[in-house]
DNA sequence: GCTCCTCACATACACCAATC
DNA sequence: GATTGGTGTATGTGAGGAGC
């Protein structure tokens, strides 16, 4: 209506002749959609059991729920962004890219997708992500047994192509009645692969990290965390405050 | 300082055509 | 016939500024 009137189409635009107040919707996460850690086990698993596809899919999903990247983020997850994967213990990755499916109308190549920096960040910004135990032994893994190069993208499709929403929505879809009880499938429990970015920060939240850590982790800022997340910071009263009066009791000489 | 609003960006879903 | 990749569209996410 505004590039109407730009355009002298319309005198006015009559949308703001309308008085109306949007409704309020919930801002907080909806706690029923975060998996916990066995439930999120199950479903790598019940990614992992749809043969040579599956296998090659698991670390693509293993990478949202341990270190809560952003699908747009894994997709374009290079070998190079791995800077550490030790033999046992924690790793790092560093997120430079994102590669967001806008369309083709809609970018400078003509392509489906753009690679761009990182979601609301200047070019060059990049990202410092911890990498769980676990996760690592997946990456290590996954390398290997794809035969991953130097500057290759860690995950694609089934045929080598580029990983589409449509290619992991179905792995998605089949893991969750494979890996669910019917109870569970049935309920909104990890609807869609995002949830398992909410249920990451969810459980380093859970765990006491704290939360302008988190943000840092996560790629968000603090006062969207705690709005989002704050159902899962609640009822750690008790803990927080045994860790304020160990830090102000007095030290013994 | 808080809430509301706007805007840009990203994801999910359904459908279609091409390919295996 | 099944699978995969591409597309349009609806909806969700997140940052930042205006106004109270």
């Amino acid at each position: 209506m505004e590039y109407a009137c730009e355009q002298r189409l319309l005198p006015v635009n009559p949308l703001t002749l309308i008085k109306w107040t949007r409704p309020r919707v919930a801002q907080t996460l909806d706690l029923r959609v975060v998996a916990n850690p066995d439930q999120a086990r199950r479903l790598l698993d019940g990614v992992r059991s749809q043969g040579k596809r599956g296998e090659r899919m698991v670390a693509f999903f293993a990478v949202l729920y341990y270190a809560a990247l952003r699908p747009e983020e894994a997709v374009d997850l290079r070998r190079e962004a791995l800077v550490s994967l030790p033999d046992d213990g924690w790793g790092e990755m560093r997120l430079t890219h994102a590669e967001p499916r806008s369309g083709s109308r809609w970018t400078d190549s003509g392509k489906p997708r753009d690679r761009q920096p990182l979601k609301h960040r200047a070019p060059g910004e990049t990202r410092s992500v911890p990498i769980h135990p676990e996760l690592v032994t997946l990456l290590r893994h996954h390398i290997k047994e794809f035969n991953i190069p130097a500057g290759g993208r860690l995950f694609v499709g089934p045929r080598g192509g580029i990983m589409t929403d449509r290619t992991y929505l179905g792995a998605w879809r089949k893991a969750r009645e494979k890996a669910l009880t019917p109870r569970e499938a049935a309920s909104p429990l990890a609807e869609t692969p995002y949830a398992l970015r909410h249920a990451a920060v969810s459980t380093w939240l859970g765990a006491g990290v704290p939360p302008a850590q988190v943000a840092e982790w996560a790629g968000h800022s603090v006062a969207v965390l705690l709005r989002v997340y704050a159902k899962c910071v609640a009822g750690q009263e008790e803990d927080a405050k045994r860790r304020i009066s160990e830090a102000t009791r007095p030290k013994s000489p």
